[in-house]
DNA sequence: ACCTGAACACCGTTCAAGT
DNA sequence: ACCTGAACACCGTTCAAGT
């Protein structure tokens, strides 16, 4: 139909296109910020191969399919974040940052939360948080059973917080602070504008209620929780 | 082709067929059988539509599309587990009971995870169970400000754990416990084949590491929750 | 009211081919 | 080695039609 020569000129006029060869990363970040921009349901190969300039085909020579690609998505926030690029000489602070840098790196890529059931300790970059916080925590006097007890308490409620903000809350998580207040507002109402009969424990704490689930709590509680488990375990 | 009569004689031969009418409930019962048996990713409207000896655009009779049905799936499991039906008089084992259940529920259900996401609270059944959760603790004395709390705590820590136990351990949940051990083992030996220049401190604490991962020491950090939280709420 | 059947615009992926 | 193009067996969903 036309000759690839003239196809190479045209896909090189137009403005985003890549400079040369395809390449692991680079599909990796065209479909993070698919998945950001648009969901993870919208992640496509065909969407995929588009927004690289390139053939759907073109991506199988990176990937054996699309799982093996959304699996090394996790991984990407988890290096990205940096969780532990932080010094904080306090260790109940150091942890408290830690986990919080966690929980706001999921929340800013709330499409990959589908994702973390799979392969989630064993790829590389998860595994290093888990030593570095563990090793933190041995360097302070702590002994290892109540390092790893700390590691499992605070790791899956960071987890389950974010599981716990609704949809609404996450897919506006990156939105300017007046909409996030907007939004928390609505919540409020939310539980406060329910039967008073039926739910009124719930109407009764709809505001702190709304407070957790939107995750104005987080590193409120994330404190008690580390220091809970700290006073349990002699340290220096 | 065919007549409509002989094809419903047909229908009506098979072993499994339905008897009348379709209908909501009949519906997501088949849907959470799909997502049960062979992951989220298979739940197909056509595949759904055949289990019920259907045509795939029965389905729209009662659903407007898949998303809404899906949505449904987890106050359908939220409200089979019935996580508040047992009677336990102290409050701490109440409490334990009560969210060990919701994470055995969860656990025989892998597949809807990535719809937790999706309206939690603004279900019905799971708001019943917020208000039973907080409606307990304040008979026991708990004034409202602890009482939130501990339900944030225990709540997002249940939910994160289940996050963690990797697709493996879960989706061999229902599995026979012999085979739950040996994938406890492997688990263990995961950990433990790691290079230990590299990763000293998750192979020092390879075992404790895989209970956690596996959901083996859920309920005895659960309880842990549930006590600091306790301890820092006066009650009688 | 409840279900069917054909059709449309999509998928992920295979296979053979181009340079 | 890296990418293209056509093709296959699927999707969810609309629309018109049957009883």
């Amino acid at each position: 139909m036309r000759s690839p020569e003239s196809a190479a000129r045209e896909r090189a006029k137009e403005p985003g296109r890549r400079a040369g060869q395809l390449s692991r990363l680079e599909i990796q970040r065209a479909a993070l910020r698919i998945v950001d921009l648009a969901g993870l349901a919208e992640l496509t190969v065909r969407r995929l191969a588009q927004s690289l300039h390139v053939t759907p085909m073109a991506i199988y020579r990176y990937f054996p399919n699309k799982a093996a690609l959304e699996a090394t998505l996790v991984d990407l926030v988890v290096s990205d974040s940096a969780v532990t690029a932080h010094d904080t000489p306090e260790l109940r602070l150091w942890l408290l940052h830690t986990f919080a840098r966690m929980r706001h790196a999921l929340c800013r890529h709330p499409g990959i939360m589908p994702l973390l059931g799979t392969a989630s300790h064993s790829s590389g970059n998860a595994l290093a948080i888990v030593e570095q916080v563990l090793g933190r925590m041995r360097s302070h006097g702590i002994g290892s059973g109540d390092a790893t007890r700390l590691f499992y308490r605070a790791t899956a409620f960071t987890l389950g917080s974010v599981v716990m903000m609704d949809s609404v809350s996450l897919a506006h998580f990156v939105k300017p602070r007046p909409v996030q207040d907007e939004l928390r507002r609505q919540q409020r109402h939310g539980f406060a504008a329910l039967p008073k009969t039926e739910f009124p424990q719930v109407v009764a704490a709809s505001a702190a209620l709304a407070d957790c689930y939107s995750g104005k709590r987080f590193e409120q509680e994330l404190l008690g929780v580390i220091d809970d488990a700290l006073q349990a375990a002699p340290h220096s």
